[in-house]
DNA sequence: ATGTTATTTGCAATAAACTTGCAATAAGGA
DNA sequence: TCCTTATTGCAAGTTTATTGCAAATAACAT
């Protein structure tokens, strides 16, 4: 744990929104924390492996974001269409549907992703 | 309609699988039909606004599939992790669900996706 | 503390999917 | 046929992310 990656990590806790590898650098350089790019992608990596941060893919965004795990569950997320705000729901719907897509598919059904998008409260 | 757009369609119309743009662009260069790569995705894209083809954007693939809409209801896929074979579901079990979470977040739900992953019965 | 080795970083170059500008070509209507 | 408009190909550009490599830093042993 270098300071480099100590200062992603430490942005990462303190961003309640799944952050994306040019929102850090461009945060990290407002802070004065000299990083390259490559180097936040790699540290993200890194995070990733050892279990300290979620890589999320979002559908139209065609770029990944960050956030930290910290013990979360398999969840999902909504983004608002607008603001780009991204909220977690912390709940899972398809462990019903799984079996029945199991039953008329016949895969063996090992993970999904789910999204929702729609207008925030304040967006509305 | 050009004999280039016909081709592309014509194309779409004897896939069954959702297929990309390089996809499109080989396939017609195996077949003699002389087509950019820049015409077949303008030509996607026309279609597209036609309402004659959707654009599926699978997760972890990082490019765009096409089908042909063919009258299709909103639906789902599974995709093999193994060969990539992508299959329609032909459901979709969130509309009771959407209504929870409008509730939850506040959010205005306008729209999701959804997608399973695992092993076709070929690939286990 | 010093030297030795392994890891991390920055810079430049590259990859892949897709988009845009523009001139040449093809289509369609009078 | 002629003229106008739409379509196409080629080249160049964008965006997100990855890779090679040498320099800097950290970790470790003496
Ligand atoms: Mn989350
Ligand atoms: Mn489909
Ligand atoms: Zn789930
Ligand atoms: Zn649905």
């Amino acid at each position: 744990m270098t300071r480099t990656r100590q200062a992603v990590l430490a942005l990462l806790q303190r961003t309640r929104q799944p952050i994306s590898a040019t929102e850090i650098f461009e945060q990290l350089h407002q802070e004065k924390v000299a990083i390259d790019l490559v180097t936040v992608y790699r540290t993200v990596h890194v995070l990733k492996e050892l279990g300290l941060v979620l890589q999320l893919d979002l559908h139209q965004e065609g770029l990944a974001r960050y956030e930290l795990k910290e013990g979360r569950e398999h969840h999902h997320h909504i983004r608002c269409q607008i603001c780009g705000q991204i909220e977690d729901l912390l709940l899972c719907p398809l462990k019903k549907v799984t079996k029945l897509i199991e039953q008329r598919t016949q895969f063996i059904v090992d993970d999904h992703t789910l999204e929702f998008t729609g207008l925030c409260p304040q967006c509305q």
